[in-house]
DNA sequence: CCCAATTTGTTCGTATGTATC
DNA sequence: TGATACATACGAACAAATTGG
């Protein structure tokens, strides 16, 4: 049975780390949840077929995650297992989705500008290119996780003052209240997935190589017209969709 | 400006695997559209604060891949691009939705076997744990690529015949058709992403390290019945999902 | 309290891969 | 093309902590 998850070798990617997102990913997926510890190193060592130096050195990594605690003599306890929903539906709203899971939420404006529209935000927005168009930052935490990090454009006359109002209500959905719209629906939502680039590696704490799930989105008022474009990247060990018809 | 780019160094990826990685990334996105060539080694050395020895590396790794084919005297031509979009609804449907496209559809059965549910999938399909499923493995190609690989769980009462349908048929839908079933709906999708394990990357023809896409999916009749359960991966690099409201 | 088994922690050495110059 | 520095991976051995009899 031995070498039956064996890992591959001289690839570009380290052994440890092929391991550690495998455990990751198990423990994510539930399979160490009947004892609260995942098995021991030497088990590990020879279900990969690797040496146990490798394995520890794997573990040492979801250690500084914060996933997994060793303790001498016992084992290695599994310290966080959470993988957030985030519904995705004609009303998607990033506090009333995640805030309904019991859950402390922060909303960070990092930076925000105006600036004349490229031709894609020109397109996504139904503005002709050069438009003023304000661009906001945003970083969203759980719990003082980083879950999500957003770069949004909206039409610059009409949401002149979005950034300050996010700024004081962390929230989009109440910052367009402030400015006057009261509702608005997610039209469209675009979803891949790639490596964390080294800012997204920043911001959103993530160990490199991590993945991130990105959704290009439009925002629209009860008219149809477009009121907001954003792309959103989230960690993918952290956060998972959901789309219900 | 350079250095803006920067890859981060020991971190169990390889420099000339990230680089890899994003400049895979990069002609995805169509951001060498124009020339229809990747910039010059040197230039790439630049950007990502390397050595021209390591830009060098990454290009014979994408070059292996088929995705770029140096010329001597001109530099470094751009293969194959493709990013299949994939829709999301209620009426998703996956040669309708992919076939749209204009591209030659293949579905081929891997295996099937009719085993006991287990009680995640009797929880999906609403059935008592133990009662018969019949379980499909299949693989999706587009243009001869690999682009989905997914394991179906279907109710074996109701659809004993199903494999040997979609096996002539190469289509869920006409199987669902040829067994009765004229219509279905998609009730519920989950996405999450992570890294393929190296079955995966045997069907799918992928590089270790990849990333996949994961959707597990639940249809149902009109009447709300489920009639199938379905986890699916693709390749990240190779598809990306859209989800219309 | 002691003992044995289990499990993580640490330290040698050696070989190979990665990246720069 | 070497030469150099560092990261990765393996192997063997031993130390320290925990558990359960």
């Amino acid at each position: 049975m031995a070498g039956q998850r064996q890992v591959q070798r001289q690839n570009g990617v380290a052994l440890w780390r092929q391991i550690a997102d495998r455990v990751r990913t198990s423990i994510d997926n539930g399979e160490y949840d009947h004892s609260g510890m995942i098995p021991p190193e030497l088990v590990l060592a020879e279900q990969f077929g690797v040496n146990r130096h490798t394995v520890r050195s794997a573990l040492a990594a979801l250690g500084q995650e914060g996933i997994v605690r060793a303790v001498q003599g016992r084992g290695t306890l599994i310290e966080r297992r959470q993988r957030l929903n985030f519904p995705i539906s004609k009303r998607t709203r990033f506090t009333a989705g995640i805030g309904g899971q019991g859950r402390e939420l922060q909303g960070l404006l990092l930076s925000f500008d105006t600036e004349p529209a490229s031709e894609t935000i020109a397109t996504h927005l139904c503005l002709a290119t050069g438009t003023p168009v304000i661009k906001l930052e945003a970083l969203r935490k759980v719990d003082g996780v980083p879950v999500s990090r957003s770069t949004s454009w909206f039409p610059g006359d009409r949401f002149a003052g979005i950034a300050d109002a996010y700024r004081r209500s962390e929230s989009i959905t109440k910052a367009f209240a402030e400015l006057g719209l009261a509702d608005y629906i997610r039209t469209s939502t675009e979803i891949s997935a790639t490596h964390a680039e080294p800012s997204e590696i920043t911001d959103l704490e993530l160990s490199p190589g991590a993945i991130v799930l990105v959704t290009k989105a439009l925002n629209t008022d009860l008219d149809g017209v477009p009121v907001q474009y954003a792309i959103t990247r989230f960690p993918a060990d952290r956060v998972h969709f959901t789309i219900e018809n």
